[in-house]
DNA sequence: TTGCAAAGTGTAATAATTACACAACATGTT
DNA sequence: AACATGTTGTGTAATTATTACACTTTGCAA
């Protein structure tokens, strides 16, 4: 059996995208008193777990986030360490602390990490029911000082997206360039030119078109494209160049 | 007294320039064994301190910088978290720890801290003989994992310095436009045509050139400089900018 | 007075970015 | 079968940013 490290854990913001936007991977959090039943606590956290002795802090982020999407070989990159004295130490997190104390300090630290998932890769509601995709511009009440480790996460993903092709970790395999677009418009919370947008992206040899089409719309069908990690690596020039 | 937390400790990379180069603050540290009187350890580390109880990250690294700089108030920035199993665990450390454990893990996790200073404004000779400024492209042999940390940092600075007017940082309060191109030359590692990093300057309204000239130069004297913060973040523009 | 070493300055060529409008196409509806 | 709908796919001209490049000025020291 693993032991845990009472003072040390690691946090995972989890990103997705659908048509609908920019989502986190969410895990509802209810705590009911034993005796009469209320509701003591009922919010959301991101997932995370403290880290067992002799594990180290990457190790302990990829075993949380296979517990939560079932998924190895994701996208993920530590992005801050969070440490401030009250982080469980609000009310809220003293009761949930008294009927959940596992050995656990009351100064934990965490380090924080950023992974980006194919959201058609995860179907939450089969494996775990309190597990759900929540719209990042419309968070639910979230435990611990999660809103502040979400907020710094998007922080860093929108700096990250305009250095380096990460983008494309949040799309399926094959997408069209509206999908494309619409993500890093609601990445980055502007709008471009759909034009432009597609020379540029046609400027970028990593994006590669096929020979298949969208199906069963209801419009003409758009061209599908895949991301080539590889084409990626051997023609990259180091420039900030991925702004768009 | 201040209590240590075992097993959580801040170290902070102090960078510094001068007319030659980029350079790191390092702390000289030497282990003699008591009976023989042999060296045992002679190398070279950032500084770093464990966390007291009931204290936060960010506390720690300001408490940290000020006992090595005696200064307060510098840029002083997260970059990374530490905690592979190894890193205070090699023979080296093991034999160190084993003379000075002061009831230290033997994991110990650190959050990294970058910190930027003027270096007219630190004489490590006279407060610590054993502190001394390092080019970071010609460094001693280092302790602990701290030339893994350091290398973060670097790459941290080279990212951030393009985006942010940091680099004022390390230059002092007047500067000249050499003693600035000549700064961000060794930071990036390329190098500017003259006229054309002026010209951009020139661009940049809060870098306000002053009435005041270089003196005891032999050769035509340069006008001095200097940056407003304020201009900056009044005028600032949302785009990746700082490039040169 | 002369030599030295760095300061200070402008322009033309090239490349990148922006703004903008219409025909083609697959489907669902009448 | 014809049409309506909604999205795809495409080019050009104007503007702005980037690059490459050479000579005169200045203050001090010898």
């Amino acid at each position: 059996m693993n032991k845990i490290i009472p003072n040390i854990s690691v946090d995972c913001v989890v990103f997705g995208f659908d048509s609908s936007g920019l989502k986190v991977l969410l895990r509802n959090r209810k705590l009911e008193c034993p005796e009469t039943g209320q509701l003591l606590i009922n919010d959301h956290t991101i997932t995370g777990f403290h880290v067992y002795e002799g594990e180290d802090l990457d190790s302990a982020a990829q075993r949380t986030l296979f517990n939560i999407t079932g998924l190895t070989g994701i996208y993920l990159e530590q992005f801050y360490a969070f440490g401030s004295v009250e982080r469980v130490n609000s009310e809220k997190e003293k009761c949930w602390r008294s009927y959940n104390n596992l050995g656990i300090s009351d100064h934990v630290f965490s380090v924080g990490y950023l992974s980006l998932v194919d959201s058609t890769k995860i179907k939450p509601d089969q494996e775990h029911a309190d597990v759900s995709w929540m719209p990042v511009d419309n968070l639910p009440e979230l435990g611990f000082d999660h809103k502040e480790i979400i907020a710094k996460a998007l922080e860093r993903l929108r700096l990250k997206v305009r250095l380096e092709p990460i983008g494309f970790e949040l799309l399926p395999e094959k997408f069209t360039l509206r999908e494309m677009q619409e993500l890093y418009e609601c990445i980055l919370g502007t709008s471009f030119d759909r034009r432009n947008f597609r020379k540029k992206i046609g400027q970028m040899k990593y994006v590669i078109p096929l020979n298949e089409k969208q199906k069963g719309v209801a419009h003409k069908p758009a061209q599908k494209y895949i991301f080539s990690r590889d084409v990626y690596e051997r023609t990259k020039i180091e420039k900030l160049d991925f702004s768009i």
